[in-house]
DNA sequence: TCTTCTTACTTGTCATGACAATTAAATTTA
DNA sequence: TAAATTTAATTGTCATGACAAGTAAGAAGA
C-alpha cells in the first residue's frame, strides 16, 4: 500500500458535505411527507418548476434547467408531465422554433399557493432551534459553496 | 383567491432549505465528476457503503440503510451490485438466517483508499473560502436539521 | 404447538439524476 | 449559399429515492 501513514482521510461525522448531503435527503423526505399528506400529487422537484414559472412565466426548459440546477434532459422529462397534468402550457416560439415557453396555467397556479404553504410548514420543522445568525452564516456558506462547485463544473 | 394577503409565500432566494438543496447536488455532481475523472466505476452513494464497511466489518443491509440514511429497499439493491462488483461479500448469518452480515474485500477496501483522495479533493473544491468558524456553525446546525426532520418522521 | 405478529430483506413501479446519443433548427463560416 | 458548428429539446440507459407489496424466518401469544 502506498502512503497510507499520509493518506487524507476522511471523517463524515465532521464533514461539512456529507451533512450538507444528508440534510438535503432529510428535508426532502419532510417535505415528500407533508405534500402526500396535503393529498398534493406531486414531487419537491416539479414544485420547483412550478415556482420559478410563477414567478417569470415564459420561461424555456433550458433556462428553467439552469435556474433549477438540473439536466436538462431531466427537465424535459419533467415538463412533460408538468403539461400532462394540466399544470405547465408548453408554447412553441415563432421565431425559434426550436424552442418551448413555458406558462404556468390557473390550475397551476392554484396548487403552486398551496405547495408554497407545505414549503413553509417543511422549513419551519427543520429549521427549529437554529438561531437567525446561524442561518445567514449558512446561505452565505452555501451560497459560496454553489459557486465554488459551478466554477469547477465550468 | 382566498387570503392571498396572509400566505407564507416562501423565497427561494433566502431559503435555508432552498440552499442546502442545491448545494447537495453541485458537491455530488463535483464528487461524481472527480471519479469519473479517476477512472473509478463507482458512484457516491456506494462510496457511503464502502466507507461504513470499511469503518466496521459485518455490518447488516438494516444497519447500512439507517447509518446512511437510505431506504433498506434501495439499499438492499446498492449492495447487491457491489458484490457483483466485487467489492464486498455477503454472509448468511447462521443464528438468524434472515440476516446477511456484510464485508468489505480486499479489492473493495483499497479502492476505499482511493475515494477517501477523491472525496477529501472534492471537499477542498466545495469549501474554499469558507471559514472554519462558518463550517462550525454549519456542521451544529445541519446536526439539529438532522434531528428535527428524523423527530418529524418518527 | 399453532397462529399471529414482527423483522429482514427483496421486488416492482414511478420519478429523478447523470450522461451519451439523436433530431431539428438556428447560426457561423468557408 | 452550402457546409460545418452550435443550440434546444428529446430519448435511452443505468443508478438512486420513495413507497407499496411480497417472502421467509424469528418471536410472541393463545
Amino acid at each position: 500500500m502506498t502512503n497510507t501513514s499520509i493518506m487524507n482521510k476522511v471523517n463524515l461525522e465532521t464533514s461539512v458535505n456529507h451533512h450538507i448531503a444528508i440534510s438535503a435527503i432529510m428535508i426532502k423526505r419532510v417535505f415528500f411527507k407533508i405534500l402526500s399528506r396535503n393529498k398534493l400529487n406531486i414531487t419537491p422537484e416539479q414544485w420547483n418548476v412550478l415556482y420559478h414559472l410563477s414567478e417569470s412565466d415564459g420561461l424555456t426548459a433550458g433556462e428553467l434547467s439552469e435556474l433549477t440546477y438540473k439536466d436538462l434532459a431531466n427537465m424535459s422529462r419533467m415538463t412533460q408531465k408538468l403539461e400532462i397534468a394540466g399544470l405547465i402550457e408548453k408554447k412553441r416560439d415563432d421565431t425559434d422554433k426550436r424552442i418551448f415557453k413555458l406558462f404556468i396555467t390557473e390550475k397551476g397556479k392554484v396548487l403552486n399557493n398551496r405547495l408554497h404553504e407545505c414549503a413553509f410548514e417543511s422549513t419551519n420543522i427543520s429549521l427549529e432551534g437554529v438561531d437567525e445568525a446561524s442561518k445567514k452564516i449558512m446561505v452565505k456558506s452555501l451560497k459560496q459553496v454553489i459557486l465554488n462547485t459551478e466554477k469547477f463544473l465550468k
